[in-house]
DNA sequence: GGTGTCATGTAAACAGTTACATGATTTT
DNA sequence: AAAATCATGTAACTGTTTACATGACACC
């Protein structure tokens, strides 16, 4: 579960709620989840029994009090730990690829048509993550280092999207040759 | 559930068991699952009562028997409809992004360190990709236009891994500047 | 009076993984 | 004798999402 990690990354910056990480999580480009309530809250149990953060009410002038959460020492450890160790590997979900994978079935108008709708799906997704990089992170980067590695995160991103555009329109390039029926006559395909 | 469509997809090719199905999922390149027996049951039986394959027990000379699905006409018209709707966006997860996020509290050399794992990892995802791609597929393509998709495919799946090996050696060029504390003096990272 | 924000949480479902269980046969 | 392959399936768990429930206040 990274996803306590997440919190207790955010929470080194400063103590919050629960639902101002939910928002932190939401307006992330690089935090994939979709920021729900179950997940965090559940999330932010587990982290207090562990004792790597302590929670405390906050009575406000105008109801609902909150809960402030604030990591503690182990927290950090626990945090600093995690951050060594060894990387997972990136995981690709294309359900575009297996649908391209069967769509021998299509006729040609329509395999142009879904490669263009994949198309202007990237490029959507593209417009939105600039956006959220345009806005900026909550937080001031606490070093020369981490503002570089923020900026190496961001740029990472893009460049999945933009090398996922690059495929496409190389596919929809190549498409007018493949379709003729001149393409792979000395390309066996299976061995 | 896309992996009801993915066993759809494949047993368009020619009908075969679920163990079959495990082992086809496990070998692709593209399909994600990590081909477990459970989803790939369920999904059979799934698709058994919708009446989108048929299943039938074939008693082999030695036991075990095993249970052939076939894709039914039902199933191919759905299989046919799914090629042909909208696309999901890509889903990326890197954990390692995550990771990165708070490596300010790392020194230097462990921040090194853990690139150059990432950097490993990669080459390791990459030369296994390849691999799968020499072994080819488990079927021959049944028309000129869907070898060419199954090239695009791959290529995808290469050019992502590529894609993040370019960013991960970029990275690990550009450290020993930003260490040495000259890099982002002009960059607030806060809007 | 409806909609939106702040703030907590729960319920139900779906998606996906690991590990277990069985039993025969073949290979090392 | 142990391990791998063929072949079916189940159990338990983790991860993730959507939607629901509550209640005060603010804004249009």
């Amino acid at each position: 579960m990274t996803i306590n990690h997440a919190i207790l990354g955010i929470l080194s910056y400063r103590p919050m709620s629960g639902y101002d990480l939910k928002k932190v999580i939401q307006d992330s480009l690089f935090m994939h989840w979709s920021g729900n309530n179950n997940q965090i809250y559940k999330a932010l149990l587990e982290l207090l029994e562990e004792g790597l953060v302590t929670g405390e009410v906050v009575h406000q002038e105008n109801p609902p009090s909150k809960k402030i959460y604030t990591i503690t020492s182990g927290g950090l450890d626990t945090l600093k730990a995690w951050t060594a160790c060894a990387p997972e590997p990136a995981s690709f979900r294309k359900s575009f690829l297996i649908q391209l994978a069967w769509a021998d079935l299509l006729c040609d108008d329509a395999l142009r048509e879904l490669l263009r709708s994949y198309e202007e799906e990237i490029r959507l997704q593209l417009v939105m993550a600039r956006e959220k990089i345009r806005r900026g992170s909550a937080f001031a980067a606490r070093s020369g280092q981490e503002a570089f590695l923020w900026r190496m995160i961001n740029e990472n991103v893009l460049s999945s999207y933009q090398s996922e555009l690059a495929w496409v329109e190389r596919v929809l390039g190549q498409l007018p040759a493949a379709l003729s029926g001149e393409v792979c006559k000395d390309e066996p395909s299976a061995d």
